[in-house]
RNA sequence: GACCCCAUGGUCUAGAGGCCUAGGACAUCACCCUUUCAAGGUGGUAACCCGGGUUCGAAUCCCGGUGGGGUCACCA
């Protein structure tokens, strides 16, 4: 049998990680088996849809690198790719069962629906639909269609037992009475999701459908549709959701949730894809670093969690970290250009981007926080760590002492590290203070900060002229009467 | 409430009856390294939800309880 899977959101939003980790499973599943990934999206609730969110979904997936094989865009064998335009096939289904008598035309109006159900609430009930025109006779049923708007129900089963067949949770049954007779029509024609569904996977060759645990309960009225229309339904695969850390579902409150929000953050794509993978799922080798690639050999069900994940931004700020100082230059580059240009950083002037990037990024966790490291390379500090002054510059001593660091480094032949350390040393020796006491304050007339690289490897990229330009600068501003402008908040160290 | 799913440290997980004195990772704490901050190294705190079985032996199997989650639409 050949491996067919498919991810199908509907454009109601943007692509939140519980969406993108599902087609992420799938698309693993996929290739692992040598299958195809196929795209499908249920816009069938035009009441719902959100513009442009089709767009945002796609271009959100392929950032991630979870490439489809079929889909709205690039077509296939088993299309359209999109469920608007397969409601020819859903009323043609719905015809023949209604021919069949496997399904009847419902009369009750959202109003009386809503009312019996309130009722049955309030007595404690399980609210399910009575089932008052299951009965009507054929005739009636026939003359009151004509002229009145009405539901498609499915004649469910008042007993026995579906089950449902899921390869990661095993069997899982349900009571046919537990259900009420569910619509699968609306008024105006269209097919209700568990009936498009069930002829969308089928009209698409589905063989697995791998989606989220919630949708285990909706399963039983996909297999009862299956089987009214006399189809052997697709393979089941319920995987288990991803948790707010408040143990609630995953919604706008609790921060970032969609793909393109990490994006913005500075997190990695390659990062992302890695971090959300060991969401409910492990590499039986142990390994957790993993790029998309290498997670199609070892990946498998049966190694799929059975317990909701909480979702941890510390661990994916940790593991972009480790993407951070591990990617190739040209691949950071690339993936900080537009943050540096948010930023209003101009690096076409000052050290080379790949020098700045070398020097900064091992302090990073996102690729935002990796911008503000790498900001006074090419502006010079505009205010100074607050406390830092208090510590590195009260002394009265070190004007004078940065004065002539200024000088010894214009004096300098040679512009390396190993040079600014003996020179470094022979001035501490010369005042007579211990080397750290010259290197903070430098660092922090050249950077404004207390923390950051190694001061010599800093100065390395800086440049001499830059360099001893800021640090004349800070020499007159401490002699000045209003002394040096201070960060507006603390905090900065 | 009914139905369904689930249950290893704060979090992600390894574990498929003896290899468990329960392993790894994030986080956290301490120390080391060090010109700061990171990174890195070393070490520490920290878990098998509870109760019954089954068995010579249970984190692993069974039952019950408890707890958490999901679903109960003319949404998907």
């Amino acid at each position: 049998m050949t491996v067919r899977v498919r991810y199908a959101p509907s454009p109601s939003g943007t692509l939140h990680v519980g969406g993108a980790r599902t087609a992420l499973f799938n698309y693993l599943f996929a290739r692992h088996h040598g299958g195809r990934f196929i795209l499908r999206i249920e816009d069938t609730d035009k009441a719902r849809q959100v513009e442009g969110s089709e767009v945002q979904m796609m271009q959100g997936l392929k950032n991630l690198g979870i490439q489809w094989d079929e889909g709205p865009d690039v077509g296939g064998d088993f299309g359209p790719y999109r469920q608007s335009e397969r409601i020819a096939g859903h009323r043609a289904a719905a015809r023949d069962l209604l021919a069949q008598g496997k399904v009847y035309p419902c009369f009750c109006t959202p109003e009386e629906l809503d009312a019996e159900r309130k009722l049955l609430q309030s007595r404690g009930l399980p609210p399910r639909y009575s089932g008052r025109c299951r009965t009507l006779s054929t005739a009636q049923a026939a003359d009151w269609m004509a002229s009145k708007p009405h539901v498609l129900r499915l004649r469910v089963p008042n007993q026995g037992t579906t089950v449902v067949h899921d390869l990661i949770r095993g069997d899982v049954v349900f009571e046919n009475a537990q259900l009420d007779d569910f619509v699968i029509m609306k008024p105006d024609g269209t097919a209700i999701y568990n009936f498009a569904v069930v002829l969308d996977d089928a009209g698409m060759a589905i063989s697995h459908v791998i989606r989220g645990d919630e949708h285990l309960s909706n399963t039983p009225k996909q297999i009862l549709v299956a089987e009214a229309l006399g189809i052997g339904g697709p393979q089941f695969a319920h995987v288990p959701m991803i948790l707010a850390p408040d143990h609630t579902k995953l919604s706008k409150r609790h921060g970032a949730i969609s793909v393109e929000e990490y994006r913005q953050q500075g997190i990695l794509p390659e990062a992302l894809v890695n971090y959300l993978m060991l969401l409910g799922w492990s590499n039986p080798s142990g390994a957790e670093f993993m790029t998309l690639a290498e997670a199609i050999e070892p990946f498998d069900l049966n190694r799929v969690q059975h317990t909701a994940a909480i979702y941890d931004q510390k661990k994916l700020e940790w593991m972009n970290g480790q993407y951070l100082r591990s990617v190739s230059l040209s691949r950071l580059e690339e993936a900080i250009r537009p943050f540096i240009e948010q930023a209003g950083i101009d690096c076409a002037h000052g050290p080379k981007l790949h020098a700045a990037l070398e020097l900064t990024r091992e302090r990073a966790r996102t690729l935002v926080e990796l911008v503000e490291n790498l900001r006074f390379l090419y502006q010079p500090p505009q205010h100074f760590d607050a406390k830092g002054v208090d510590r590195h510059f009260r002394d009265d001593a070190v004007a004078g002492r940065l004065e002539r660091l200024a000088a010894e480094l214009d004096a300098s032949i040679s512009w390396d590290h190993d040079g600014l350390v003996l020179l470094f040393d022979r001035l501490a020796q010369a005042e007579g203070v211990k080397r750290a006491a010259i290197i903070h304050p430098t660092r922090l007339a050249l950077t404004g900060k207390t923390v950051g690289p190694g001061l010599f490897e800093l100065m390395v990229v800086l440049g001499k002229q830059e360099s001893t330009d800021r640090l004349r600068a800070i020499v007159y501003a401490l002699r000045s009467p209003q002394g040096v402008p201070l960060t507006p908040l603390p905090g900065s160290a």
